[in-house]
RNA sequence: GCGAAAGUGGUGGAAUUGGUAGACGCGCUGGAUUUAGGAUCCAGUGGGAGAGAUCCUGUAGGGGUUCGAGUCCCCUCUUUCGCACCA
């Protein structure tokens, strides 16, 4: 007989929903705890990755609550960007329909699990209610100077006229219809995010982040400390600036590297034939992708410019070549090429034949430049460097530096690697930019009474394949709020990084029609006390939302500098070994698992998997295995269920005091195991989630204590005996509450609880129950296991060591050796070194 | 390529601070119960040797530090995530 999941689930999300246990209250007295999941794009069905991850959220959501804290979990959709433009063409509707339609059955699938989820609050970042403070915040940056435009390169189909994203361009060509790609100019507008550069890379108040985001934000950011040194032009009164990390290699310059897109090579193109291989050259590498041109295996190209600058610390010639493996979008977009000591430039050089220079000798002296493999980039002593020869090289860097900044050569200046957020997207289904261009004005930002601006309706999808919005004449063609002059709308919209970089804020105040929300919301709830989602994020999302975050406070909207205190990066969820996908045909259906099984077995499943950051593999026969868990515990209580009614009353100081034994009956061996084992589970099922957040663990411990709980024999019990049993059944569903929230109620219910879980509070467990007279000890002959011994526990050491070596397998191993070392390691091992 | 992680039985994973490797679950094997069951209960289960006590071996591969290494260090291999217009 299966325990009756259907029922007991539905019965129970009525009475969460109807007692409002999850809507969270801005006024509420208590602790505030917001934990936040990251929003889902509405696919139109919940699938496996989202039950795991949500059922993360919700364990935390429910231990939190049992703790007493006023919390928040709030839901909602990041609905806006590409896949919802093409899932409604493919559908042949419209975006703002097919999107609403998926909201709400995943909505309903969300509630079908049994989520605590506060639906008060719930966003959706297409709504005119949620994007009319995106555009609010455009204009705020744009006020606040941190939005400009600038022109930049975007993948670009000829044939279908428009803009590419990268995952659209699949091995250079279009994905629809196969021509080639190629790199456009567009203007384009940009938030200016290397302002907060520095403060991004302090990551202080992250002490509850995984150590391996903050690395990989920080390498991200790239700051590096360096020198810019200007090269004149031979014969003419250009600069190329080049930024270099080591100045202590400038008199080793035998080239100079250009990226083709550098202003300076643009404008030698203009005098260049067509058909000149210089300029097919250029297009060529402008073309290439982007990533394999920052790939160091792809084979460095080039081509002579003719022209030659000079190094302005000896003044010698250098040739200036055209390359592919320099990027405009890093330092200056130019490089002084030292091949001697840079392996990037010493296969350029010997594969075109450039002159290389040693300046930097190893401290034998022995690098000969005709023997060289590879460059030499570690430190050393400074050669042929004029005035600096025989110095440290890394010493020689800031007297190098100095020595330039003195002459008006160059000087020290700090780079990121880090660029500006480029948040123009040529698409339809996403959040117009509020800018009107006026030709007499410029560009105008959209006064605050006109927001939003509203994404037209009216539009044909899949007619053309450019911009639909360019085609919704009646909306571009507006007047110049300054002078009501005829004025056209920007078309471009915004990448949905920006909707959700601001959207766990909008959740404190989800209703505010005057403002995205108020300062006094949003300093109850913020930070974010816990945010969890995939590790796929840990760039750039949770980096564009702190950068957010950090313009709001500068603004004054916030008062905190970060917005997620804790951060939980979990795992995906796969299937035979890879990734979940309708491609490759390996997706579970959740609705499937909850009809058959039910939600609680799901969650328990998912979360006993793995540990939640780490990735866990799906088992149909795992699945079977959680729910047969659960249906042990419920049949526990059905065939227990009298002697577990009768003495649970936890409060109950009869009942108690006969758990602590006060009535002066015997304790059989068994029982006194069981109750240790009942708080032993307490204090381990806390530490783990409180600690570790590892949910695995703590499942398998309630699953070890329930096998012992099924091997006690509840014939012949005393009235002590009883009370230790029944407290060790009425544990399980206080600590499985966090995990099988549904069962967990229906049980604590069952044995007569009128309050429901959580209003019990976490269980506290008596230390004096853990306490052992006895302890194991394991004893080691040169590292390797010979014995065991059981000794009282405050035995001393010496007789310890005593007791170990008489151990018969012990003298064995040391049978003719001297001992020379008796290592004990107090209440664990003994070890013995013998030679 | 760069940046970041991971690799433990047939399998998902455990070992939290350098201290009994394999908890717990799945699968498999045996037993009990049942008219029967793919249900339930109990027990066993890394590999090898042995009647057994026990021994040898074993955490991707190779080396090192240590009385002691899955855990720390160096090298190699494999897989996953990100690389700025997928979100």
């Amino acid at each position: 007989m299966e325990y009756p999941f259907d029922k007991i689930e539905k019965k129970w999300q009525k009475i969460w929903k109807d007692k409002r246990i999850f809507n969270a209250d801005n006024n509420s007295a208590k602790p505030k705890y917001y934990i936040l999941s990251m929003f889902p794009y509405p696919s139109g069905a919940l699938h496996m990755g989202h039950v795991s991850n949500y059922s993360i959220g919700d364990a935390i959501t429910r231990y939190k609550l049992t703790q007493g804290y006023n919390v928040m979990q709030p839901m909602g959709y990041d609905a806006f960007g590409m896949p919802a433009e093409n899932f409604a063409i493919q559908h042949n509707s419209h975006p703002k329909i097919t999107t609403e339609e998926n909201i709400d059955i995943m909505r309903k699938q969300f509630d079908m699990i049994g989520f605590g989820l506060d639906w008060e609050r719930e966003v959706s970042t297409c709504r005119p209610d949620y994007y009319k403070w995106g555009q609010w915040f455009f204009k705020k940056m744009y006020e606040n100077g941190l939005v400009y435009k600038k022109s930049s390169f975007v993948n670009w189909c000829d044939e279908c006229q428009t803009v590419l994203a990268n995952e659209q361009v699949e091995g250079g060509t279009c994905w629809r219809c196969e021509s080639t790609v190629r790199q456009k100019e567009l203007e384009q507008w940009f938030f200016r995010i290397t302002k907060y550069a520095d403060e991004l890379l302090d990551f202080s108040g992250l002490t509850d982040w995984p150590e391996r985001v903050k690395i990989m934000q920080t390498n991200w950011i790239g700051k590096s400390f360096g020198t810019n040194i200007h090269f004149k032009l031979e014969g003419k009164d250009d600069v190329i600036t080049v930024f270099t990390t080591r100045p202590d290699t400038i008199f080793g310059c035998t080239f100079m590297a250009l990226p083709p897109e550098h202003p300076l090579v643009s404008r030698w193109l203009k005098d260049e034939p067509k058909d000149s291989e210089f300029t097919k050259f250029c297009d060529k590498v402008i073309n290439e992708d982007k990533i394999s041109r920052s790939a160091e295996d792809t084979t460095k190209e080039g081509i002579f410019s003719g022209r030659f600058a000079i190094n302005p610390v000896n003044g010698e010639k250098v040739q200036i070549w055209i390359t592919n493996y320099v990027l405009m979008d890093y330092g200056t977009g130019a490089v002084m090429a030292v091949p001697a000591h840079d392996q990037r430039d010493f296969e350029f050089a010997r594969k075109y034949d450039i002159p290389i220079k040693i300046v930097i000798q190893n401290p034998e002296k022995s690098l000969i430049l005709e023997e060289m493999t590879e460059a030499y980039i570690e430190p050393g002593i400074l050669v042929n460097s004029k005035q600096f020869n025989d110095m440290e090289s890394v010493a020689s860097k800031k007297a190098i530096s100095t020595w330039m900044d003195e002459n008006g050569m160059g000087e020290d200046t700090i780079t990121y690697r880090l660029r500006d957020w480029g948040v123009s997207r040529q698409r339809y289904w996403g959040n117009p930019i509020p800018i009107i261009h006026c030709d007499k004005c410029g560009e105008v930002l959209v006064p605050d009474e006109e927001l939003p601006v509203m994404l037209p309706d009216n539009v044909e999808l899949g007619k053309t394949t450019q911009n639909p919005l360019l085609s919704v004449n009646d909306w571009v063609n507006t007047t110049c709020p300054n002078c009501g002059a005829p004025a056209r709308r920007e078309t471009d919209t915004m990448d949905t990084f920006v909707d959700s970089s601001w959207y766990f804020a909008r959740y404190a105040d989800a209703h505010n029609a005057e403002m995205p929300f108020t300062k006094k919301a949003a300093d109850h709830w913020l930070p974010v006390d816990q945010y969890i989602g995939g590790i796929e994020h840990a760039v750039m999302h949770l980096m564009y939302a702190r950068f957010f975050h950090k313009f709001m406070r500068d603004i004054g909207m916030v008062s905190c500098d970060e917005p997620f205190a804790r951060l939980l990066t979990q795992g995906m969820v796969t299937k035979d070994g890879a990734k979940m996908s309708k491609s490759k045909g390996n997706v579970v259906d959740p609705q499937y698992i909850v009809d058959r099984y039910g939600a609680d077995t799901v969650r328990v499943f998912m979360l006993f998997a793995s540990p939640p950051d780490k990735d866990s593999e799906w088992s149909d026969e795992g699945v079977k295995g959680a729910f047969r868990f659960l249906n042990r515990v419920w049949r526990i209580f059905e065939d227990k269920l009298d002697i577990i009614k009768q003495n649970v009353i936890l409060s109950d100081p009869v009942v108690t005091d006969r758990i602590e034994g006060s009535k002066n009956e015997s304790i059989s061996s068994s029982l006194k195991d069981l109750r240790f084992s009942t708080h032993h589970l307490i204090k381990k099922v806390r530490e783990d989630i409180e600690e570790r957040m590892h949910f695995n663990t703590a499942i398998a411990a309630i699953m070890e204590h329930l096998n012992k709980v099924y091997i006690t024999e509840t014939e012949n019990l005393n009235d002590t005996e009883k009370a230790i049993f029944a407290e060790s059944c009425a544990v399980i569903p206080r600590l499985l509450y966090f995990f099988a929230p549904h069962i967990s109620e229906e049980l604590w219910k069952m044995i007569g609880n009128v309050e429901l879980v959580h209003e019990a509070g976490i269980p506290e467990y008596n230390p004096k129950f853990l306490v052992k007279d006895e302890v194991t000890y394991v004893v080691q002959v040169m590292g390797k296991l010979r014995g065991k011994l059981e000794v009282p526990i405050d035995l001393p050491q010496e007789e310890i060591k005593k007791l170990a070596l008489e151990i018969e397998n012990v003298q064995k191993f040391i049978e003719g050796k001297t001992v020379q070392k008796i290592i004990v390691v107090p209440k664990k091992l003994v070890s013995i070194v013998a030679k």
